[in-house]
RNA sequence: CGGGGCGUAGCGCAGCCUGGUUAGCGCGCCUGCUUUGGGAGCAGGAGGUCGCCGGUUCGAAUCCGGCCGCCCCGACCA
């Protein structure tokens, strides 16, 4: 079936809407793929669509070629799951009520459902099982942003596993790590995979496939040499050595009065500013932790949340002075009560540390011989730090999260009480992973990635069309066989016979991004053939009518 | 939720500060003629509750108040 541009809905824009930012969202909207309905909801129009359905069925074949079992579940759910995993509390949980008042949840995710069905699994001789659906998935979003990239309705890709065991999760698992890479490769992405934070709910390790990008919310950090890539957030970096002046015997105290920043304190003191510590007095619950931290590095909130186990919050000024007896910029680990938790970067050496006294600093504080703290990792890595690999400088760039997988364990079987029973007779909980990308967040993250300043140079095997017809006037019934013979070959072929300038045929073939294009004109009708053009390099050539379809197939 | 910006024709914008006839411009759209290999020319034409509500005024796109929507930064993001 050829699609004829005269009777296609598919509205270009020579100008970008003034509200787009990102690439991806300017060249989809003006490309006629996409158009916003309000905040973070978008229409797919048809060739958006094509688009995505494409992207869908790579996905749909790749989890099916491990095993995926394909269902569908309801978009609309009874509370009481969400109750019953606790999820319910979660912000952006779209709640609604029916009309005798009984309470609903619009998923942004099927945790709940799944495991829901997962209760009539009863033997381990049925597992492992992978199910996966593809729906919609509804986010009340703080902030929906960049197009495509942040929506608060959007399809999703979700697949679970369920095993017996741990070793089952790992095997489901690095089934699914694999199958994303070749999701990715078939799409034409660059991406990593990389560590990434699993936050406080349901999650016990958590992964994420990042694809590097003009515009995202997200920072990959990778090194130079191409060997370890996280998470911004859950990046290790090594960070350099501090200069550290004479050792002390013991802590000695300093006068610093009015010094209240790191940058303040090794000035003064004209030490390193990579040698001084920086104390973050939290409260967890009801219970003082003192977090403690390289002077120049950055805490992690993130990190220190997962350490924690549990939320905190930074303590009051009232707090800081009933527990360390002096104010904010003067607080330090020696001779506390209360439980400390120090980064890695200051086990050895000795640094300056505040005194709990105001206007006064300790010189020489040493871990282990003068407070003893639980060592973890707490603070945020930067780039130049060094790789926790090999060495190399760690580097940032904007990115895109694809796809999150996750080993979520026993958390929502336990809580639906989804068991089996193993090979020993006993019953236990089923061992769960699950997987998720959505297809429309891949579409923008392909678009970042592959497009020049005419528009969109969609990778053939997502690209709304195989070929772009462009027929120029007075050779339309030519183009319109040229057309038939692409079709008959069996590509996809878009021909446009609308009544245009050339030159708005070509820049529309340009935004549209198809991967070639078939020039018909007078000109290279008199040699008897039409202008094959790569929508990506450029490269034109002029190939005879009968070996065109031989020739496009290749392409 | 905090900070900033915007809302006038399908898209991009001017007008608002300093109220005053039929609210403008470019692109797009419709009709006709001429053009026709990289966004044509001429002529004619259609299209707007100026986001909404209220107030001030003889008179409001313009001033004042409230609300709504959208974008960006931040917070948030199993």
């Amino acid at each position: 079936m050829i699609a004829r541009a005269s009777q296609l809905f598919l509205p270009t824009l020579r100008d970008a809407p003034a509200d787009a930012d990102a690439v991806s969202h300017k060249l989809l909207v003006r490309g006629g793929f996409i158009r916003q309905v309000g905040a973070g909801l978008f229409s797919l129009l048809p060739l958006g669509w094509r688009v995505h359905q494409k992207v869908v069925q790579i996905i749909r074949e790749e989890i099916n070629a491990i095993g995926g079992q394909e269902m569908l579940e309801p978009v609309l759910t009874p509370a009481e799951l969400w109750q019953t995993s606790g999820r319910i509390g979660i912000p952006i949980v779209f709640k609604l009520k029916d009309r005798t008042g009984r309470d609903f949840v619009l998923p942004f995710s099927h945790e709940e459902t799944m495991t829901f069905h997962a209760r009539e699994l009863q033997s381990y001789k049925q597992l492992p099982q992978v199910w996966c659906h593809f729906s919609t998935k509804e986010r009340d979003e703080p902030r929906a942003r960049g197009g495509l990239l942040r929506l608060r309705e959007f399809i999703m890709k979700d697949s679970y596993s369920f095993d017996r065991d741990e070793a089952g999760l790992d095997k489901s698992f690095d089934a699914h790590k694999q199958a994303y890479e070749r999701i990715w490769k078939r799409c034409g992405l660059e991406a990593y995979f990389v560590e990434a934070e699993s936050g406080i709910m349901g999650g016990r390790e958590s992964s994420g496939f990042m694809a590097p990008t003009e515009s995202g919310e997200n920072i990959l950090v990778g090194c130079e040499n191409g060997d370890y890539f996280a998470d911004y957030d859950a990046a290790r970096g090594i960070p350099r050595a501090p200069v550290f002046p004479e050792p002390l015997e013991r802590p000695e105290e300093v006068e610093t009065p009015g010094v209240a920043t790191i940058e303040a304190l090794a000035e003064f003191l004209g030490v390193d500013p990579a040698a001084t510590s920086k104390a973050m007095p939290v409260m967890v619950g009801e219970r003082p932790v003192l977090g403690l931290i390289r002077g120049d590095d950055r805490l992690s909130e993130e990190k220190l949340v997962t350490v924690l186990g549990e939320a905190y919050r930074p303590m009051t000024d009232e707090e800081i002075r009933a527990v360390f007896g002096a104010g904010g910029g003067s607080l330090g680990p020696v001779a506390v009560t209360v439980d400390i938790v120090a980064d890695e970067a200051l086990r050895d050496g000795q640094f300056v540390a505040g005194a709990n006294r105001d206007g006064w600093h300790l010189r020489g504080v040493q871990a282990g011989r003068d407070y003893h703290p639980t060592f973890v990792d707490i603070r945020q890595a930067n780039a130049g730090d060094a790789c926790p690999q090999c060495g190399g400088k760690l580097v940032e760039q904007t990115a895109i999260e694809l796809g999150h997988i996750f080993k979520l364990g026993t958390f929502y079987s336990v809580r639906f009480g989804a068991t089996f029973l193993d090979e020993d007779g006993e019953e236990k909980p089923l061992v769960m992973g699950s997987y998720g990308v959505g297809p429309a967040r891949t579409m923008a993250a392909i678009v970042e990635q592959h497009h020049d300043e005419n528009g969109i140079t969609w990778p053939r095997s997502v690209a709304p069309y195989d070929a772009h017809v462009v027929a120029l006037p007075g050779v339309e019934q030519q183009a319109e066989e040229a057309a038939t013979a692409l079709d008959a070959a069996g590509l996809d072929v878009i021909l446009d016979d609308r009544e245009q300038r050339a030159g708005e045929k070509f820049a529309d073939a340009d935004l549209i991004g198809c991967p070639i294009r078939i020039t018909v004109g007078r000109k290279t009708l008199e040699d008897g053939a039409v202008d094959v053009r790569d929508r990506a390099s450029g490269d034109e050539q002029r190939v005879p009518i009968p070996e065109l379809s031989g020739r496009c197939g290749s392409v």
